[in-house]
DNA sequence: GAATATTCAGATATTTTAGTCTTAATATAG
DNA sequence: CTATATTAAGACTAAAATATCTGAATATTC
């Protein structure tokens, strides 16, 4: 199972990004945003919230009301949205579950393991959100 | 949390790389591989077991019984045991939690992880385990 | 054959993650 | 001011992952 990220997560890199290609001060209610992604609409509520709380987000009561980027897209990355979720103990962890993932006593793919991450970390932190919503080829992001 | 592998697979792991230093043929009990590992007793057993049940592994009762490689070393990679007890959908799934993940449709990052997933797979096949258990500087595999 | 050390098997318990429901608060439109 | 559409918050449920317990089977040693 896993894959680096959990479910949480992975939904709110979806639903940020979503927001992303929005014009600034626009917001999008949790039911636009639940029926383009496909992800249940309380549980996304509460991603929401969360992210909004550490500032990631802001967010509007009533009508015409709804969640919008707490910041300009030029200064948000991936990488934000996985630690305000997920943290980032991946980053120091070692892939085999050992209790100390240094140069000192590695394991077996020690080395590998940390070219990797370092990838995904590149990966995460290489383009802002403004950029990377651009490059979305899902149907899911097109004329949102 | 996560971290592409589960507990138990990282367990299943940690546990056939420390039979990898046995000599073959000779059995070690669940309780000197907990006692070595940090590992619960009883999860380990279940793990054990159902590599056994997969073959990766052969099983002795009694005094003197335990576990041992159920093929030799050479023969086995970490990915085999991935296989046995994680699956490897992680192998062509969208590190964002989308439905698909293929060049058709990608998403913002897919090229990237296409690239750190294979690097994975590498990571997994490139060495055998009685290579890669020799190349454990981890203090719980010295002197096994 | 009896005592013992071990795996085998399956039931149960605990914890974490995922998902749902309900009510309150609030902003807008009329 | 009232009706309505929305988020906010927290309780609740469900499912999955992790961990523990108990008794049986089996091989060894004496
Ligand atoms: S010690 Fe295992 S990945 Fe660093
Ligand atoms: S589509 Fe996202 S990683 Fe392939």
């Amino acid at each position: 199972m896993s894959l680096i990220f959990s479910r949480q997560c992975e939904y709110a890199l979806q639903a940020v990004l979503y927001l992303a290609l929005k014009s600034h001060n626009e917001m999008t209610s949790i039911k636009e945003l639940t029926k383009r992604l496909d992800i249940p609409y309380h549980f996304l509520a509460k991603i929401l919230q969360d992210l909004t709380r550490k500032g990631l987000l802001s967010s509007l009561k009533g009508p015409t009301g709804g969640f919008g980027l707490g910041m300009p897209a030029k200064d948000i990355t991936l990488f934000h949205i996985v630690e305000a979720i997920d943290g980032v103990d991946f980053m120091h962890s070692c892939v085999m579950g050992f209790p100390e993932c240094t140069g000192k006593n590695p394991c077996a793919v020690h080395e590998k393991w940390a070219n990797l991450r370092d990838g995904v970390y590149t990966m995460l932190v290489s383009k802002n959100i403004a950029e990377m919503a651009k490059n979305m080829r899902k149907p899911e992001y097109q004329s949102a």
